[in-house]
DNA sequence: ACCTGAACACCGTTCAAGT
DNA sequence: ACCTGAACACCGTTCAAGT
């Protein structure tokens, strides 16, 4: 243990960065959960008082701004790349985009609500991550005026979907068949007779994208698909 | 002022109740925001001490619960029931219950992430709206086991739609154009001429349904359009 | 400029004491 | 059973003092 405490006063060169800070964060988010992530845990996991940390940021909001940005970079524009360069139809390309998007926000439901209103400015990432979006819609045919529309028309889809996969799967189960839940119950009931108990795959745990939620991907297919398809008629002949 | 303070000790009759606690829960987050929904300053609001309303609820993840049961009475139903009676198609049912649902949620983003997860045997309130849309959905003839399905999926683009009306009307504008924005400041500004500067209509501030974003609207009926159609299909001929 | 450490004004929650 | 008031272990944030 040579953990040598760091005396007070400006170090030769500097401990702290933007970066470092919103690299740490994400790592402990995501190993503790964002209940935990507090202002001292962050200084802790960066060895430096949690004071020091407001040379770099401005707030709190702020380091979730750092972790947004770097999540955003984990999404597919794999799809939407070879669309660009004619590789790929419209429909496989918004499949991939909100496929990955879905699965990287499920994992951080917490963050979504300050994610949806960030102005897009603030996070240079998220800002090229539309722009290629945009580029690959507008190459495919989809009028101008109508490419933000479905972009934030998926978006709205994909953050709720993104929530859904963190519910509980006795979401809609009742405690005991009433009145007030007989129709709820029965068609609760026949969907998970179509679903079956286990995963349809031989995974032992979650499904393919690692969802919580059992019962969270046939309502995202069948909204997906709903989406997908309006889009296609809004391409130009 | 006859402010008359209460001394310690039981009192004749109960001062609190899960009733009143909920219904100032919600008046003081209506007022003044989610962020001053504090013990602190509930317990101010019913003229008690803060601890004790722990008599009453649990935690305050307790009191939440009582604010989004009490939110989802508000949500109109009206549409469902005419749908159960035969007085309206499901496209006009459906229409009439998103619009409303995403009016009453996007009045409160915040609370969005946890009434989310929600189970519903928690909220009796919510419970019976689910049921409703469960006996009017099976009666216009979608199969029992895709019920669950079509209500999630529209939930995940509700609760996303409700986040996006909190969203600055400026969450796609770029400071400078660069290399990486090109796409997107065109398509944002094919979108902004075709909306026009103020709201279409002639009111003063914000659309009909009281949305701050005035860019909301648009992907709202696009994406409720898409849903709307391909859950039409599931009908059983 | 960039760190430490003390301090401030809050939180949610617990619990003994009172009736 | 149901209230008060003190106490506890936290928060995010500010700021003087140090180099």
């Amino acid at each position: 243990m040579k953990s040598e405490k760091r005396t007070a006063g400006r170090p030769v060169t500097p401990v702290l960065s933007r970066e470092l800070i919103g690299e740490q964060a994400l790592e402990l988010v995501t190993a503790r959960g964002l209940e935990q992530l507090t202002m001292t845990n962050l200084a802790k996991r960066l060895k430096v008082a949690a004071s020091a940390l407001y040379n770099h940021v401005a707030n709190k909001a702020d380091v979730v701004l750092l972790i947004q940005d770097a999540l955003v970079s984990q999404v597919s524009l794999a799809g939407m790349q070879r669309l660009i360069d004619h590789q790929a139809t419209l429909e496989e390309a918004l499949y991939d985009w909100a496929v990955s998007y879905r699965a990287v926000f499920a994992e951080y439901p917490s963050l979504i609500p300050t994610i949806a209103v960030t102005p897009v400015s603030e996070a240079p990432k998220t800002l090229r991550m539309y722009n290629t979006v945009a580029q690959a819609l507008t190459g495919a045919g989809i009028p101008d005026e109508q490419v933000i529309d479905v972009i934030v028309a998926f978006e709205s889809f994909l953050f709720g979907s993104a929530l859904d996969v963190d519910a509980p799967s006795t979401i809609f189960d009742t405690d005991d068949v009433t009145e007030d839940s007989a129709w709820l119950d029965r068609v609760v009931k026949a969907s998970k007779a179509t679903a079956g108990d286990p995963p349809a795959n031989g995974s032992s745990e979650g499904t393919a994208d690692g969802v919580r939620n059992r019962y969270a991907d046939p309502p995202f297919q069948f909204g997906l698909a709903a989406l997908i398809q309006r889009t296609k008629s809004l391409v130009e002949a």
